[in-house]
DNA sequence: CTTGATTATTCAAACGTTTGTACAATTTTA
DNA sequence: TAAAATTGTACAAACGTTTGAATAATCAAG
């Protein structure tokens, strides 16, 4: 539909956008800084107005580049938005990769011992915890998210694979230990996605959260306060012994 | 800045939008027929793409009217959307009523009583489940209410007020009797987010869960089983007695 | 029961604006 | 000078909005 017959004529236009020409740096510096800084207000804007609620002229604005840039430089809005969710996905592995991993690795070494089970599980919690709502560059990447769960783009499957199943995969394996069941098994990946659920729905409903509590936003203190009450919680849903940690004495 | 001093007339133009004349139905009829028509396309396109990614003409099209008439009925596309907002409110209230009132009236039964107290946390979370997840007008209903979660618009203060608080307030409730605190705590408030998380993941996750599981879609077998595999895992995180349930019997 | 004015609704066409894209001209450094 | 990056401008398409004419149901008068 777009200009279909209209123009003929192959655009042989430079979009460089992934294998940039890197042999002699020639010409007018910036680029990479301007390239930079794009991908940085995009990022922003992206997630918290969505593809089509922000436009290029104010892309170009919040950037501090010109209009001309954005396309010279990713090749037009859609290509744009691509590289936006591959240098996200790139940005968040270092951040949960090593959770995920740590928690991997615990529950091999707790080996049946419920006790080193529960111990490992409540590291993860707190430190899921703390990555999702602490983090200050995971509030916009949190919703960029959330805003491809329930209207995926041509991304979406790229996300899934990279970086949600290998969560899902990860607390699957702990609540089948836990349970003592098959990582298989519908009730094992069910309660994987209530607790990741959980989790997430914090980060989804900041806004309705910190509205109930008053609170102006989620800060260390609060995080670990959300932490002291859910670990008991979900340590109690999964069957697991739970250190007294006395949530009551928490505060108030 | 829209035409402040361009255009001085007065227009004084149809857009009844709420108090519609009643008095007598004159002129060409289909009236209500399309404004329904448009109410109904505009919350399914405005659910599956937001405001910004669906177009009047697009909107026109869904809805077999013509372009002039979307605003002819409700006086543009910000009130559309406003008025979709508002049918919506009205429209959940007679789902999630009943389950809110019936929740409260049993918890003051039980009084104390845990065994009444589970089995009526049972009841509402499966009422609950299969009120988010298996109404199919209630799919894009919840994909509207998340996007207006994480994405506020001008009209998120009415749903909160109407339709949120009045949910957290008795899951609050639920919990409070559950540990036996104050209602106001906040361990009570985290708690019932997370709860309310919980269910509401689902939904938002539907693509990623029924991805993971192999499943088309939820049926009503299906969140039965989540009910089944949910409810034991939260009574125990609420210290409730659980009745001999055996999620493992249930499937494969 | 017919008729003519009244009114609500539909429709096609246009309005001015904003959008994404394209590109020649220009600036900047190696 | 040559390559890389930036700039300003232009354009067609799509946008939300507005308009005036056409249409059809209703009511009051005959």
């Amino acid at each position: 539909m777009t200009s279909e017959g209209s123009k003929v004529q192959q655009i042989q236009y430079p979009v460089t956008s992934s294998r940039r020409k890197v042999l002699t740096k020639r010409g007018r510096p910036g680029g990479d800084d301007s390239r930079a800084r794009i991908l940085s207000s995009a990022g922003k804007l992206f997630a918290s107005r969505g593809y089509n609620g922000v436009s290029m002229r104010e892309l170009a604005r919040a950037a501090k580049v010109n209009l001309g840039a954005i396309s010279y430089h990713f090749g037009g809005k859609r290509k744009l938005y691509h590289e936006t969710t591959m240098r996200l996905i790139k940005d968040i592995g270092p951040v949960f990769g090593p959770i995920i991993s740590r928690l991997c690795d615990e529950i091999k070494k707790a080996a049946g011992d419920r006790e080193a089970l529960a111990s490992c599980f409540e590291k993860f919690l707190r430190d899921m915890l703390h990555a999702v709502l602490g983090k200050r560059s995971m509030r916009w990447q949190m919703a960029f998210l959330l805003r491809e769960f329930h209207q995926p783009s041509r991304e979406f499957p790229i996300i899934l694979e990279e970086r949600i199943s290998p969560m899902h995969d990860a607390v699957g394996s702990l609540v089948a230990a836990a349970l003592c069941r098959d990582p298989d098994h519908q009730s094992v990946c069910l309660l994987s996605q209530a607790l990741i659920g959980q989790v997430m729905s914090f980060g989804a409903s900041r806004t309705v959260v910190c509205a109930r509590l008053g609170w102006e936003d989620y800060n260390r203190e609060r995080i670990d306060m959300i932490a002291d009450t859910l670990i008991p919680a979900t340590l109690a849903s999964l069957g697991l012994p739970s250190r007294a940690v006395d949530v009551q004495g928490t505060s108030l």
